[in-house]
This record gives structure tokens, C-alpha cells and sequence, in this order.
DNA sequence: TTCGGTAAAAGAAGATTATTCTGTTTTTGC
DNA sequence: GCAAAAACAGAATAATCTTCTTTTACCGAA
């Protein structure tokens, strides 16, 4: 399972093959020359095909990079709720969405490279309804999934508001500085650390 | 006080008019239009003047965007260390860190949300060595700062390296989805429980 | 005040790059 | 096997960043 079986699994069949490629060699220049810098030619020459078939299959740059983005977001948001979907008290949940994020980082540094640079643009461009959406409709089911477990979930004494941030601030941060470069120590290594830190800071 | 006393500040003088103003330009169309799609026709034309008069000054598009960045993060960086002086327990600094950062998001909404959309494109632009020496000089003085208070410096229990993302990262967050309309609460309304928060995960 | 040099400013020309458009080939459904 | 649709190719276009040359303004020293 190399780093491209998001792709596959999103493009999959034998008709959609130069697709997966241009987006395969896509990522590979956004990530190494930056999403700005990479232009239709390095991708053109990377597939050894044509501009014409590049808008042909994606209408433009933005086309190739919202294909790209919203991948990876999907696959993360996946694995969010398989993890989530096993949890049966408030405590677990925290440590479900902490946990499942930092596990798809270090599993995907590539990707979530990519995420972090690509948001900004998408939500710029012409896809911005569609990214707003999903983050809609993400944040909706996980609130419902927080708030949905009863009693329990009096041991929130935030404004709902700010329990997002609470809880995925800090790992988002140093997820961050790690794919950067600024921190060396793997995220996972810090699970228990940021987890329990994020039960804690719901409660007063 | 405008929102450009950022700039007079930082450039001042009557020689320096045709820069100030190119910069406060160029602000305003990378807020209104995004950093990618600002053209340099666009500052030229909102400024009144030639393409050589920009690229007198300031070499090309990134050394617009560097010059507006780091002004913009000199006088933030500026705001947290007149606050963080008067600090005389670790309590009261790591208080210090998180309501300077809310209050100066929210004092100058447009320059933050600039400051993070223009980071990654610093990041990878000509000026990125500047930027990791800024980032790395902060990053030495806030630490010293932390842990400069003696015995009292033992109730942080967590891996040193993590102790930035736990402050910073909730309320970085917040002020990034505030900045993007996704919640309404000035981050300002939240000060106490960013600030109580992020005392709290400190300690285990 | 004038002179010479340096900085500032203008704008045309060049180079790069995203996008469009037209034509050709391949595949698909019948 | 055939018409229609999709896939693909590549030349031409348009937008935009950058460079280059020329002109103008400023400023200290003779």
C-alpha cells in the first residue's frame, strides 16, 4: 500500500487511469515544488501527456488541486469515523478524534502536507461552496457525536463554540511544526500528552 | 489610529511616502482578492503608479509580501513582549501569551488574517531564511521567558516541545475560524477560558 | 546657485504560464 | 459496423510577472 491508495480507491478502474496519474504526478510537484510554483507544464511532463487532456479532465489548475484536496479529506475524515464510530463515552470520543488525527499525519506526512497548504487556496477558488459544505456538514456530525451522550456530556462546561479549538488546537499546531521541520519528536509519540490534555481542558 | 500605523511605524518619513503607500495597497488587495490573484497591475493601479516604481522598491510580488509580513509579525511580537515584561510567575506569563495574541487578532483583524494566509507563501519564497531566523529568535526568548522562573517552572510536566502548541494552539484555532466567519464570538469574549485552558493542560 | 551623482519613477519590451480552441483519435452503446 | 460521445493532442491566445532602458527628481558639495 503505497502513498497513492487514497487515489485508488477514490479514481479506481481502468478508465480513470491518466486521471489518477495526473493527479498522482500533481501531488508529487505540489508537494515538492509547492502548490504556486508547480505549473501545467511540470505536471504535463511528469505523465508524458498533454495539455489538452489535463482540461480535459479537470477544467484547470484549481480542478487538479480541489480533486487533490478533497481526497485527502475524505480519507481523514474516514478514519475519524471508523475511530469515532467504536466510542462509547465522551472521554473516548475526545481521545478518538485527538488520536485518529494524529495517527493519519504521521501516516500520510505527505498528504497532510499537502492539506495544509492546499486549504487556503480552495477556499478561495471555485469549489469554495463545496469545501464549505463538508466542513459544514463535519462539524455538525461531531458535535451531535459529542453532545450526543447524555448526562455525560454536562462534564463540557465550555461554550460549544470553543471545543473544537480546545480539542484538535494543539495537535493541529504541532502537527504543523512537525511536517515543517521545527519539531523532530513524531506526533504519535505525544498521543497520551495531547489527549489527555484535551480531556482536561473541557472541564474546569 | 488607522488600521496602517502598522506601516507609518515601521517606515517612516517623508521619503519613504511612495513605499508606505505601495504597501497599504497591496494590503488591501491581498485582503480583498487573496494574495495569489493581487496583480501587480492592480497595486499599480490603485497607487497611482509605474511597475518600476514597484520593483524599485521592492524587487518583486514577494518582496511586497515579505516586507507587509514581517512588518505585521514585528509588531505583534512587539505587542506580546511589552505584555509578557511585567510578568512575575509562570501563571501570569502563560496569561500574558494567549490574551496579547486574542487581543491583537482582534485589534487588527485584517493584518492577522493576512498574516496567515501569506505565511507558507514567506515559507517557500526568498525571504524563508529570514523567516526561520525570526521564528527560531522568538521561539529562544518566549522559552528562556517560561522557563526563567525558577522552581515554580516545574509545575509545566509536559515534554517542553509540546508546551508551545498547548498554549498557542486553542485559541490560534479560534481566531482562524473567527477571522473566517465560521464562528461569531469575538475570540476577546473567550480570553479566560483560552487562558484558564491552557494553564490547566500544562499541568497533569 | 550650480553641478554631479544617486535614488526614484516611468513604461515599453520580453518571458513565462494558464487557458482556450480546433482538430484528431479512441472508446462506447447499439 | 456505425454513429455519438469521450479522450486526447497541440497550436494559438491572453494574462501577468519581470527586466531593461530612459527620464526625472533630489541632495550634498564646490
Amino acid at each position: 500500500m503505497n502513498q497513492f491508495h487514497i487515489l485508488e480507491n477514490r479514481f479506481p478502474g481502468r478508465r480513470a487511469a491518466l486521471k489518477r496519474d495526473i493527479l498522482e504526478q500533481a501531488l508529487y510537484c505540489f508537494i515538492e515544488l509547492g502548490v504556486e510554483a508547480t505549473t501545467i507544464d511540470a505536471i504535463k511532463a511528469r505523465c508524458e501527456t498533454s495539455v489538452g487532456a489535463i482540461y480535459h479532465h479537470f477544467g484547470n489548475k484549481e480542478g487538479i488541486l480541489s480533486a487533490l484536496f478533497f481526497a485527502a479529506q475524505d480519507d481523514q475524515r474516514q478514519h475519524l469515523d471508523q475511530e469515532l464510530a467504536n466510542t462509547n463515552s465522551l472521554r473516548e470520543a475526545v481521545y478518538s478524534v485527538i488520536c485518529s488525527y494524529l495517527d493519519w499525519v504521521v501516516a500520510n506526512p505527505e498528504w497532510a502536507r499537502f492539506l495544509y497548504q492546499a486549504r487556503s487556496a480552495v477556499a478561495k477558488g471555485p469549489f469554495q461552496e463545496e469545501l464549505k459544505d463538508r466542513n459544514a456538514k463535519g462539524f455538525r456530525e461531531l458535535k451531535a457525536k459529542l453532545l450526543g451522550f447524555g448526562n455525560e456530556s454536562n462534564s463540557i462546561v465550555q461554550p460549544f463554540e470553543i471545543v473544537i479549538s480546545l480539542i484538535v488546537g494543539p495537535s493541529e499546531n504541532y502537527c504543523k511544526a512537525w511536517l515543517a521541520g521545527r519539531v523532530q519528536t513524531s506526533p504519535r509519540d505525544y498521543r497520551e500528552e495531547f489527549a489527555e490534555s484535551a480531556w482536561r481542558s473541557l472541564q474546569r
